[in-house]
DNA sequence: TAGGCCATCTGGTCCT
DNA sequence: AGGACCAGATGGCCTA
């Protein structure tokens, strides 16, 4: 889906030319002096009539450099923004390709129907944190019926106030932070048949819900 | 056709 | 200096 390279913006060279000034090694700063006009410091502040700093280095760099018409130093300098911005696209690209690896990788753990469509990103993030939040209650729940202590639960219709506060509390039907605005699950996932939002633990402890339910 | 999702490019910032 | 990370911009594809 890559754009086509014909339609791609065209590199800017001016704006970073800009930026990279004040670490610009010696051959940048030599080439940049000898830019046509452009919106730099360098040019702003170093030009053949005013200067003295910037005169002397210019001298200096003109003597090693045996000339003052340099067209081969900006190309070699376009070419290296050039080269360094196909590097940074390249790294950019390949660490977009790791993420969504792991994005797919969470979604291979997910509990979904086969033929559902594949989840977006935003929903398997949304899901994976509530099947978590989910699990970990439902752990908690095994817990407390083992070494018989009162069940925490309330109802299972009982909803828990929107700031209801931590991970820990069962009375929310979705994680605290799925609660929260966009987040909640409802949202984005109660139209998929087969991916509901979790369920309580708390259904899931008394019976109400098979687990079969939260998926 | 509008809106959602996505991939890619890009420049800025921070870190090593 | 170079790489990682991030967010904004852009354009393509798909669906209601």
């Amino acid at each position: 889906m890559a754009p086509h390279p014909s339609c791609a913006p065209p590199v800017q060279v001016t704006h970073e030319t800009e930026q990279r000034f004040p670490g610009a090694s010696d051959d940048e700063v030599t080439c940049v002096a000898s830019t046509p006009p452009s919106p730099t410091r360098v040019l702003e502040n170093c030009t053949e009539t005013e200067g003295g700093a910037c005169r002397g280095a210019s001298r200096k760099l003109r003597a090693r450099r045996g000339g003052r018409s340099r067209p081969k130093c900006e190309l070699a300098l376009s070419k290296q923004r050039r080269s360094r911005r196909k590097k940074a696209n390249d790294r950019e690209r390949n660490r977009m390709h790791n993420l969504n690896s792991a994005l797919d990788a969470l979604r291979g753990v997910l509990p979904t129907f086969p033929d559902d469509a594949k989840l977006t990103k935003i929903e398997t993030l949304r899901f994976a944190h509530n099947y978590i939040w989910a699990l970990t209650q439902t752990l908690r729940i095994a817990d407390h019926s083992l070494y018989g202590l009162e069940p925490l639960a309330p109802p299972c219709e009982e909803l828990a106030s929107p700031d209801a506060g931590s991970p820990g509390d069962w009375g929310s039907l979705y994680s605290p932070v799925s609660q929260a605005g966009s987040l909640s699950p409802t949202a984005s996932l109660e139209d998929r048949p087969g991916l509901q939002a979790p369920v309580s633990p708390a259904c899931l402890h008394s019976g109400a819900l098979a687990f079969s339910d939260f998926l």
